[in-house]
DNA sequence: TTAATCTATCGTATATTTACGATGAACGAT
DNA sequence: ATCGTTCATCGTAAATATACGATAGATTAA
């Protein structure tokens, strides 16, 4: 991103903003629909499935878990993660309020 | 984003986080949400509303143009910008499937 | 305890994003 | 034809994002 000008819009539009940074992935976006798929939870299952390294996928789901899109739960020497559905239904609400108006011309 | 592994994602992914990547700024989130609003059409009229530089304002419009979300029609000296309501329903529309699962844990 | 496994984090190279002033191109009006 | 207005584009500086190998920390198994 870069120098942001945060601080000059709503904090409805910043979050909103920010959920969709989350997205803005391919990678993150596949994670979500395996999660939301539930096919698995593991890390480890997840690097299997995508064309990345093990240090990258670590990393997209860091950013999915810092908008709360995702939840990391400790099972032993394994994580399992899982999709926040509370946030997850917010933030589909929130895009389809934004969604559902009409333009203009 | 930096060297993203394009090719090694599906088509809907990549396109989906595309978008997202579009609706990845404040400004960009304000500007539909202002089109989607009919307040305006002018982009000298969202550089009034907005606490950016016209050359900035300029660069978020083409963003959001090049995913489709936005069009802009030259009536005269100006350009008048509006929602492309097909390309918002079909955004809406992939949003919402892969909002609408439910995970796992 | 030691070894093996799993995941996060560090360090780093490269690419992209954001912001702005300055400039250019297109148009209407004088 | 010239001027003023409107908007896109260029050039650039600073910040972020993406990817990976290497390493650290935590846990289970032996």
């Amino acid at each position: 991103m870069a120098v942001v000008k945060t601080k000059e819009f709503t904090k409805e539009d910043i979050w909103l903003a920010d959920v969709a940074k989350a997205l803005s992935h391919p990678a993150r976006i596949r994670i979500l629909k395996i999660l939301t798929d539930m096919e698995s939870c593991m890390v480890g299952n997840l690097v299997d499935k995508l064309p990345l390294a093990q240090a990258t996928v670590s990393q997209h789901l860091k950013e999915l878990k810092r908008v709360g899109l995702i939840e990391g739960e400790i099972d032993g020497p394994k994580i399992c993660y899982c999709v926040n559905n509370k946030n997850l239904a917010k933030a589909k609400a929130a895009l389809d309020k934004m969604f559902t108006k009409i333009g203009c011309c």
